[in-house]
DNA sequence: GTCTATAATTTGATAGAC
DNA sequence: GTCTATCAAATTATAGAC
């Protein structure tokens, strides 16, 4: 069943967008979760395929409503800065890829070639929705800064403040 | 004598910068500057003792180098991503405080002052120099974002791409 | 698939000699 | 101020019973 896998990554996402890879143990997710950690290693054999299963599932996740975003008629800019908020707003915590991107170069390969994915198909999915390259590039920085400035003064209100114009002024 | 103290600084520093809060250890940064990790601990105490003096150090020097550059005749916010931009080439890394605040929910309360000090400096400083408050703001987290970008994706020209219209468009 | 048990290593931190 | 020696705890990971 991938039911424990699931639970075991929801419970990862949780530690590492508090503390970072680093900032998560196999031992503290299973107690998260009611088991043991030998059974965390079953799943996932070593923290860096743990890591880089969360990092894409986060990925895909995150695609995903973004298309549905799409879909209902939303601009890509706005789609993009609405998913970030929404998530923002849940835990005061930034997005999962730019906590680990943080400390990118101190990741194992697997784990950092997520992380990257995760930005290249953001500037991908951007431009393809009508945002030139550079433009894509500019509003992804400013909706991962936004979203650290808040996180670590601890005022959600910071992020609106900080993409709300910049979303007006994009496409 | 400082020079110790100084030398355990720079190494927990750039540990620091390539994994985070939780990518260094006592032994390690005792073994780049040869010492025993005793020494260290005879230095700081305890690990947040050490991560904290070396982001209060951080924006002590980064306040300076932003001050001298004004002081020569640049503009606040061209002056600000100056230092960014040679910090950034110098070894492809980030922001101190932008990595410890990724993970900012997980550190000390001690760290985690030391780190909104240096983005709370950093907004007055703009604000001084001219910038409006969510300017400033705006400002901040698109350095910040495109230095993430850059630190991620492995390509500095990503970061002057990123930043250099919105420093053209600034004050 | 989950458990107990444990190996092997690393960690933050301290005591006390020099 | 730096060292040796050490502690107690935590870490990633594995072997094997159930």
């Amino acid at each position: 069943m991938t039911r424990t896998a699931d639970a075991i990554m929801d419970a990862a996402e949780r530690r590492i967008r508090v503390g970072g890879y680093g900032g998560f143990s196999f031992r503290e997710v299973a107690a998260d979760i009611g088991v043991k950690s030998a059974s965390v290693h079953y799943h996932f054999p070593t923290k860096d395929d743990l890591a880089a299963a969360v990092a894409r599932r986060y990925t895909d996740r995150f695609t995903q409503a973004v298309a549905n975003k799409i879909a209902a008629g939303t601009k890509v800019d706005v789609a993009w800065r609405d998913v970030f908020r929404r998530s923002l707003a849940e835990d005061g915590r930034m997005c999962l890829c730019g906590i680990l991107g943080a400390s990118a170069h101190g990741l194992s390969e697997q784990v950092a070639a997520e992380v990257r994915r995760f930005f290249r198909s953001g500037l991908e999915g951007l431009e393809a929705g009508g945002l030139g390259k550079e433009e894509a590039l500019r509003f992804l920085a400013m909706l991962e800064g936004s979203m650290l400035v808040a996180s670590v003064l601890g005022d959600q209100a910071l992020f609106d403040a900080a993409s709300a114009p910049a979303a007006a002024a994009a496409a």
